[in-house]
DNA sequence: CGGAGACAAAAAGTCAGACTTATTTGTCAC
DNA sequence: GTGACAAATAAGTCTGACTTTTTGTCTCCG
């Protein structure tokens, strides 16, 4: 995934990345470049670009005579796809992978209902076939071909909206649907009634029916809600 | 706003992000470090740094004997809100603050009915103090006065949905209203429509009533939509 | 004429060491 | 206690030498 080791700085940022986004180092803690460099044992050069790319991150900040402190889990960047990966494969996936259900619901209907509007007959083409995938993988325990299919079907969503906000969410929400393939639920084949949603949604994004697009896909992030028992009491 | 002379990386920083962000440089162009260090007038480590932050935030990409690559607006991480800053400042103003509006419109209704269900009393209290400010400052050229309780309002809102990644947006709320008070519309007094509903929804969050929370920030949304001729034909 | 392999050049990557600068903290006089 | 001054500290910066990877090219042979 992503780009695993581009450079002696990656491979610091790959151990030192999870431990802090994994909340090792209480807020405010205080790290030593120096110390750190030997830790690692790299030069002082690239611990510093290391330390820069966390401080862009927000992850921590760097005061002369200070040191390098951790910051506060509420001012990280927790958009940035690097810190997304860090949190899911640590010890708060689950409230990572529950807020950013929360976001495909607030994000996905909406996505549904533009793509309606601004599709390509190309992209509702794709989107048909995506649907189809998940339908022929939908029974009999296929669920990596039907995973790949449903990522493939929200892509084309976050994509056709036309809004590039919309666009970039299309890696996080792989990452969820993939998580949440992998791990708890879903050790079944997926609900029929969340398959035939879908081939429901790439109609209406073809007839471009905004409305019953974004209605549609709220009911499927409704489901995705309920997996994960967020539900309203 | 934020940090704003951190070093002399960030000088650089401050300079080469807008340029790259502003599509100065087309997608695939080469830059060589050596040079930059010579056009900054600083050190081949200080330029290093700099293009590791933006090569985390996938403005750039580094390869060895090729140089430092300039990739396509699609694999910017949009999200972070130095590179939104960025755009905010430069050319595709515009775009940005429309896209980041449709944003709006998907989240802040969702966060509002997460927000009655979860707002502490504090927060409720928050609120409504700044919805009365906003009807204090909504008569009279008093824009200033109104868009610092607008701001809060908002904010308050995002982080009062309980959700790390809404709370997250209050900052990119903030720069969409300021900008929008800055920039073309409301010259005039505020529409004195939006002032009622942002009363409603205090009013509604107090009472736990999610459902209303949603609809009527809904309605505010659509509103901003409107402002920027972002609508259905 | 064309492909395979060897070679050379180019640019980023790495390291080590010396030096600068800002910030904190402690101390001492008042 | 308060203020100013001095010392300690850790990040920040610069330089120069060296390494590594990639790529373009050139030759050689089929």
């Amino acid at each position: 995934m992503s780009t695993p080791g581009r450079g002696l700085h990656g491979h610091v940022l790959d151990t030192l990345g999870p431990e802090i986004t994994a909340g090792e180092y209480p807020p405010g803690s205080v790290l030593r470049t120096d110390e750190l460099a030997q830790r690692f044992d790299v030069s002082r050069s690239v611990m510093r670009e290391a330390v820069r790319v966390l401080e862009s991150m927000h992850l921590v900040e760097s005061r002369r005579r200070v040191g390098v402190t951790v910051r506060p889990k509420s001012e990280w960047n927790v958009y940035d796809p690097q810190v997304i990966r860090w949190r899911l494969a640590g010890a708060d996936r689950p409230q990572q992978l529950r807020s950013l259900t929360v976001l495909r619901s607030a994000i996905e209907p909406v996505a549904a209902g533009l793509a309606a509007r601004h599709a390509t007959s190309e992209q509702c083409a794709e989107l048909t076939e995506c649907a189809l995938g998940m339908v022929a993988h939908s029974r009999g325990h296929k669920l990596e071909g039907y995973l790949f299919h449903d990522v493939a079907f929200h892509r084309v969503i976050l994509s056709a909206s036309g809004n590039e906000m919309f666009a970039r969410l299309g890696d996080v929400v792989a990452e969820v649907l993939t998580g949440r393939t992998q791990h708890d639920v879903m050790f079944e084949d997926p609900d029929p009634a969340a398959v035939t949603l879908h081939v429901r949604v790439a109609e209406a994004v073809r007839a471009g029916d905004a409305a019953r697009a974004e209605e549609l896909t709220r009911e499927i992030t409704v489901g995705a809600l309920q997996e994960l028992d967020i539900l309203a009491p």
